[in-house]
DNA sequence: ACCTGAACACCGTTCAAGT
DNA sequence: ACCTGAACACCGTTCAAGT
């Protein structure tokens, strides 16, 4: 019962949020939607920080749930699929995008191990790319930090169109992926037998 | 008079975003700063967004006089620059930039004018280290998204501590904006007599 | 043209009770 | 252990006046 009206909560908070933003998500409106007093929440969370943590918490953790699910492609086409799934991510719920990424002033270890286990499926997909030859070597923690901050940056200027000119929609985050990935694969060292054509049409390990 | 109040309105509002987020930027306490009662903003200002929208604008004005003075160094020396600006700008005002780079609904053309002055600064600097043969041919437009990208995600994912794992400190944005450049560099063709060592002593144009 | 003071509706948070 | 209703302080916004 309580673990269910705390899901609740945490439920309308992230729909409300959807709709109109951080400045939507009253304790009166998600009590409502919740079927509870407008102050039940405080049972639950210590304040309405703590509430949209909640929601960033569970975002996070529903994402590294998905980016297990990478077909078997090889692996650098398994990294363009997770870059891919996170820009689509950011324009499909700019609103819990935003709120994922903003300044946490309280620790909130939930949110800590959620955020851990996603990097840790970035950095093993991009040390898998790395040993096929398909990326440059190098430190891999270092190499899935430059494919989440360009991702990242490019989803973010997207949502608030400052990434291309009003006239030029040249520049989608997606295309500035697939350059990075073009640039990158330029560096590696390709392994004999491999050619780096179109990347579709890759060769790719067994 | 009246453009005084209005100028000293919005310093007082920066002042408060710096110092508590937008949360902090109360009318009462604008007012209180700059002399005036709580509802006087009314007469410079639509509403609390447009006052927003304000600082965002006197910032993107700012940073584009910034960016004009890169020094006499090589193009993509130039680049790097500018782009270390941005990034130390994130982190020393992270409520601007965030401000400033936030869904701005209202269209406000003095804001959209001062952020193209900006692009157009980066394209050009992108554009002469292209000339140069510092960095791979193509559309600048859309290589100076990739770097604006990069920078702006990396400065972002920083100040949220989503960058590198809370043990390890070794990617900071600067970081990452240095191994693009060496990524690229590398894929440049390179102009007769131009080695492309390091970056600091590398041949420059006169 | 610019500013003030009172007023309204709304929100986060607290508190004393209730089961 | 979880929830409710009343209450408080605060904020954005509006309005009728003032110069």
């Amino acid at each position: 019962m309580a673990r269910d009206t705390r899901a609740q909560l945490v439920s309308a908070a992230a729909r409300l949020l959807d709709q109109g933003g951080p400045a939507a998500v009253t304790l009166r409106e998600v009590g409502r939607l919740a079927g509870v007093s407008h102050n039940a929440p405080y049972k639950h969370f210590a304040d309405k920080q703590d509430l949209l943590a909640a929601i960033a918490s569970r975002e996070l953790t529903r994402r590294s749930a998905i980016m297990a699910d990478a077909g078997p492609a090889s692996p650098v086409e398994r990294l363009r699929q997770i870059m891919r799934g996170y820009i689509a991510w950011a324009r499909a719920k700019p609103a819990r995008f935003k709120l994922t990424f903003g300044a946490w002033t309280r620790g909130n270890d939930e949110l800590g191990e959620a955020a851990h286990l996603s990097r840790r499926r970035l950095i093993d997909t991009v040390a898998a790319a790395q040993a096929a030859g398909e990326l440059p070597a190098g430190d891999p923690d270092r190499l899935a930090a430059l494919f989440l901050a360009l991702a990242h940056g490019a989803a973010d200027l997207a949502l608030s169109g400052h990434l291309s000119a009003p006239g030029k929609g040249s520049a989608d985050p997606e295309d500035l992926l697939d350059d990075l990935i073009g640039y990158l694969r330029g560096n590696a060292a390709p392994r004999s037998g491999e050619e780096f054509a179109n990347p579709m049409t890759a060769p790719r390990p067994a």
